[in-house]
DNA sequence: TTATTTTGTTTGACTTGTCTAACATTTATA
DNA sequence: TATAAATGTTAGACAAGTCAAACAAAATAA
């Protein structure tokens, strides 16, 4: 079992390990992620080493073993679930709720997890379109982009569905959009952020911000 | 700010202090509950008065200071709402939720319990008719028992409710149960721990344990 | 009232996680 | 490529919380 520390360290190695292809991190970057001074990120990571969380060399840069992953996704999973069930049934803010699930997320109870995922039903992206790690650790390593955040005359592709309500389904059904559904972004009104679209038959469709916040996309 | 290990300190002398009339704990009654070495527990004392936290002297039995009691009171709050919450809206048993309690509440969040609290309606006893403290750390210290607790030809006063559902109100409405009510037990029976009790006009009515669970007395 | 048991304290050691100061290596730059 | 800057490591210190061993006081029993 690892310490709350070693799971902040294990969180913030996932983190920066995700934003380059190969995976390493510097010292020197975790030390600032975490605020903590240098040294200490090198003898934690030495520990790590003997846990066979991360790889660690004299001098070389940080990469996490697979079971070093495969923790690290298990917190992050109860973070996103965390935040989720804040957001969804207490009605907390987005805003609010990340301190909470920063404590929340080093609770010793699967049983407690396990609850918030079946109370969310099962969900595998959280609002932010960011993938939420299943019980063995593993993601769908697609970084999706709301519809909102696209700009004319884009080319997407429907990957996902945040916050998926019976209304909002028959909503999509009725204007025939569904997963896997490429379609061209013609404008986006300045003024409400609704956007018009064009797919198949449909040539001109009037899509409401609230809806383009809740569609999730990739990019051609 | 108290710490994580300063917290359970405190909330075992409270729970402790509470068993005796004068509020005095020896250090090995301490030392046993919370499973840690009297020498240990004797310095964390030391430590906990010079945060003006416990009144501690050589070999005299240790008693909480007003502020002590009252940072104590809000860990407790936290653990109540905590395990009402579990039960009340994520629907945990009554047995599965205190561990997990034990945790949430070394939360630092005021706004995450003060949710909770409003959520679950303020309740001021939890479900074993143990009071819960306000948020100023001040509780009624009457220890109330459910009336399915009490025994043939017992006296007792209404003196609570829990869970009051307004399917609950409007039964104990139409039978003429209300608080500050006395009524005797005429019997019990085995098979399904119904009650008959008796009651101003009402001479022999039937409750059912359901019902007696939720009711929460004062004995004569 | 003395002896024994129980309770409480002191001392010194250990672990985890943190720091600063000094030193070493790598990388960037002049 | 020599030097400076950035990055990383080693060494030693410290705080929090824990323990075991030895000692001290209080309570109980003989």
């Amino acid at each position: 079992m690892n310490s709350f520390v070693e799971e902040n360290y294990l969180k913030a190695l996932f983190y920066l390990s995700n934003k380059n292809v190969d995976g390493e991190v510097n010292v020197n970057d975790l030390s600032k992620r975490l605020n903590i001074k240098m040294p200490t990120v090198t003898s934690m990571m030495k520990k790590l080493a003997t846990k066979n969380l991360v790889h660690y060399e004299s001098y070389k840069p940080l990469k996490l073993t697979e079971s070093g992953k495969k923790e690290a996704a298990l917190i992050i999973r109860k973070h996103r679930l965390t935040e989720m069930y804040l957001v969804e049934k207490m009605g907390f803010g987005w805003d609010e709720v990340h301190n909470i699930a920063e404590q929340i997320e080093h609770i010793k109870s699967p049983d407690f997890f396990a609850k918030m995922d079946e109370l969310l039903g099962y969900p595998k992206i959280d609002p932010h379109g960011s993938p939420i790690p299943d019980k063995d650790g593993k993601m769908v390593w697609v970084k999706y982009t709301k519809l909102s955040e696209c700009k004319q005359n884009d080319s997407v592709k429907i990957a996902a569905v945040i916050n998926a309500s019976d209304d909002f389904l028959k909503f999509l059904n009725r204007k025939e959009i569904h997963l896997g559904l490429t379609m061209e972004i013609e404008s986006v009104e300045p003024f409400d952020q609704s956007m018009v679209v064009r797919y198949n038959e449909h040539s001109s469709e009037t899509l409401s911000n609230t809806v383009c916040e809740r569609l999730l996309v990739e990019k051609a």
